[in-house]
DNA sequence: GATTTTCATTTGCACTTTGCAAGTTACTAA
DNA sequence: TTAGTAACTTGCAAAGTGCAAATGAAAATC
């Protein structure tokens, strides 16, 4: 459809907008990379660098700087040597709490308008949509 | 609630993925600079660095790498020569053309598998969101 | 058991991106 | 005319990026 493009972009950056704008110690990528180590436990840098999307070596570099900020430890893994295990420190789940309800405010304040029905489409709409998104 | 924050990060992840992963000759800062160019009729540097949301100094820089890609090209204002107006060369449109064809296909594909009234529900749920987030 | 291969992560390097402070040139108000 | 202000650029220093190559460790092959 015409109609997709212009809703595609303008909704990427404004939820771009939104995520950036509730970042505040921390660029956005660091916030995906606290995110997605937050949802897993002590997952290896492999498997985050890639729920991420992003380059390892990258990765690692800002894996480095997330130490240095004690928001994140690495543990190496018993099982095996060669992997380290991620692990948010104390100040690095509160950083990801605080991003989060920011941006579930900014969030529910545009759904604040909306009825229950409404808002309850839009959510699902956008969970569904995400689902078949991922599939791709 | 609790549901949308793993929606909002998943979903703008997917989004990101799918932007750049249909950006070839560009990255996607600069694809979404082409693209807010697309929209306006030869719009000052200033209104394109704000819609895209950009430091204007960056934004200078990345207009340097676009003109001398030949994408876009700048024209002095006559009405005041402190201002330069964009525009996209036929390279630059074709670019967007594309990009843009490579966004619709992937979310076509996603919405393929959902019936018309599913379909019309996400779609104007998109544009229902993206209005009331713009607003805040 | 020694050797090769493969794997997870890091480092070297070179290039791009970013933003603040300061500069240039041009319009505007006094 | 002069003082301000606006649009854009440039200097700089820091951060982010990705490829190629290195390191160290497990696994596979002989």
């Amino acid at each position: 459809m015409d109609t997709i493009i212009p809703i595609f972009h303008s909704l990427s950056k404004s939820m771009r907008n939104i995520h950036k704008s509730s970042c505040d110690e921390v660029s956005v990528v660091q916030s995906s990379i606290l995110y997605e180590i937050s949802l897993i436990i002590k997952p290896s840098m492999q498997t985050v660098a890639e729920a991420v999307g992003m380059d390892i070596t990258t990765f690692s570099r800002q894996i480095g700087t997330l130490e240095k900020k004690e928001l994140l430890i690495r543990t190496p893994y018993e099982g095996d040597r060669r992997i380290y295990l991620l692990s948010l420190t104390s100040k690095g789940s509160a950083i990801v709490t605080s991003i989060n309800e920011i941006i579930a405010a900014k969030m529910e304040g545009a759904l604040a308008s909306m009825n229950d029905f409404e808002r309850e489409t839009v959510l699902r709409s956008m969970y569904v949509l995400e689902e078949k998104l991922r599939g791709s």
